[in-house]
DNA sequence: TTGTATGCGTTATCAA
DNA sequence: TTGATAACGCATACAA
């Protein structure tokens, strides 16, 4: 059983194809009589059609793809999996809703090919925790020509937008949360050195105060030099390990970059960012789509903090 | 700055677009010089040329894509997003291997419309957490024409590749490690009602000794008239419920169905499932694609438990 | 109000 | 060993 075309339709309906375009594609510069319309409206139900997207794309030059480049973590973490699902999986929404459908792919191994992005003609990407080296390598010997996202990374490249958590924000409440400013912090070696070099910055924290994770034993010995001081954790999951590993001991604000507070206990202060703020990302992005120049406010969005 | 095309290279190494097409795909039943070939090659890289999968697709009738479709829980818990994860990285990871890529889909509310399957002409589909209902709807009506393979559900419908954790050999395995036959289970209320009812009945617990999670309060309540006995829970999510709620005052066996024991306390018994399983999986799925007729083995694939 | 014809970039058949 | 050329299914400029 072939698949039912515009053809078929026509064939049917006794009428040409280019009719049956028209009435699909709902042209308004195009009159059409009523009795056709339903006519051919009718067959095209009745035939089960769907419009091949291939053959629109060939037309068209538009894909109604979205690429979604997950980077995987240079130093892999039991929890590094679960980091970005939450983003992932609000991003496939927003895009669906504006019809666009999601090409996932996870970036792996030190040079990765970007081919895919090009043969399939995206019509936009998202990167997600990628690093400025294996991006660099690539990224710059093919400027996309499309929007291009960059989630979790500061890629030194004016021509992507950046979307990140409000950390210079986030710092602040944290401080007013604790009722005090807190005196360490801990996080995870992010992917994008320069990246996690500015969220150092920002907390105003001595180098000898902020602890990089690399295991329990070395988070726990770093906390040691802390009891009962108040601290700041990028990221629930990692957090996790130091409620784990430390009880109840250490009153500690976490930055719930991963947008998954619920796996903390209910005890810990939390600090969420909104899902909502991707709704604009996705928007500018579908703006530069439809229309190449279209001019995006701003290059950078951050994500809102709440408590 | 156009996309380079074939006709671009056969027009600047000055021979026919067949020629370039043969070369680029190497195929077997034409024989090239050395001479045009390595010629057509290098231009090819010059031009940083990439084929064109809507065109391809649109003359191969395969597109090289492959669907994975999340069913979202119907009675969504705080960490129904983590639970698919692991399942989904892998499947694209593997289904990369193999050349494919993946278009990744939620589906959400009552009467989903399958017609992105259609339109984009996927070669294959993954449906994740599917329920019955919302599945049988509109499976009837159109047999897809491709493999389709179900992954934590019981679809009654002979022509679906069914995946699920093996669960008769988990219940087996963890009454050895408790040392004696867990008295309890504690279950999440699945999409699939057949799929509980199943999995209830392997346990040969009674009704009364089995519970379906809906928050906090009613299972403390069930686990209360449980004190100091065995059980069991299937998902290592909820098992932090359960971890978190009683402390480790119960000794329990969890079903780690999302791949992700790491996320529980080191002294909780955990029996895992081999993500190594779903390569066979993956090349059953290939199998069927590249071969209509394809003969696989086995409707049923159950993932090996492990401790 | 409707139809004809062209091209999007490939692959593959047939001819040279 | 190579080259014309016809599809694949759709959208649209131009005719009628």
């Amino acid at each position: 059983m072939k698949k039912t075309t515009i053809k078929d339709i026509a064939k049917a309906a006794g009428v040409s194809i280019a009719t049956v375009s028209y009435i699909l594609n709902d042209v308004k510069t195009q009159s059409i009589s009523d009795e056709t319309r339903v006519k051919v409206l009718k067959i095209a139900q009745q035939l089960h059609y769907v419009t091949n997207r291939s053959a629109r794309s060939l037309k068209l030059q538009k894909t109604g793809l979205i690429g979604i480049l997950l980077f995987r973590d240079l130093a892999p973490q039991p929890w590094s999996d679960l980091k970005y699902v939450k983003t992932l999986y609000t991003l496939e929404r927003l895009c669906g809703e504006l019809g666009y459908h999601i090409i996932f792919m996870q970036v792996d191994g030190d040079s990765p090919s970007y081919d895919m992005i090009r043969e399939r003609n995206l019509d936009g990407v998202f990167l997600l925790n990628a690093d400025q080296e294996r991006f660099a390598t690539v990224s710059r010997y093919f400027g996309f020509g499309i929007p291009v996202f960059v989630i979790d990374s500061w890629i030194e490249d004016p021509i992507f937008h950046k979307i990140l958590p409000d950390y210079a924000g986030s710092f602040k409440r944290a401080g007013t949360l604790l009722g005090a400013a807190p005196e360490y912090l801990v996080m995870q070696p992010c992917n994008d050195a320069e990246l996690a070099n500015r969220i150092a910055l920002l907390s105003g924290l001595d180098e000898s105060c902020i602890h990089r994770y690399e295991d329990r034993a070395g988070l726990d010995e770093f906390l040691n030099r802390f009891t009962d001081r108040k601290g700041l954790v990028i990221n629930e999951f990692l957090a996790n390990e130091v409620v784990r590993t430390r009880g109840d001991r250490d009153s500690i604000a976490v930055l719930c970059t991963s947008h998954s507070p619920d796996i903390l206990p209910d005890h810990v202060v939390k600090l969420s960012y909104e899902l909502n703020d991707y709704k604009p990302v996705v928007d500018t992005m579908d703006g530069n789509i439809q229309d190449a120049d279209y001019s995006s406010h701003n290059k950078f969005i951050y994500l809102s903090v709440t408590s």
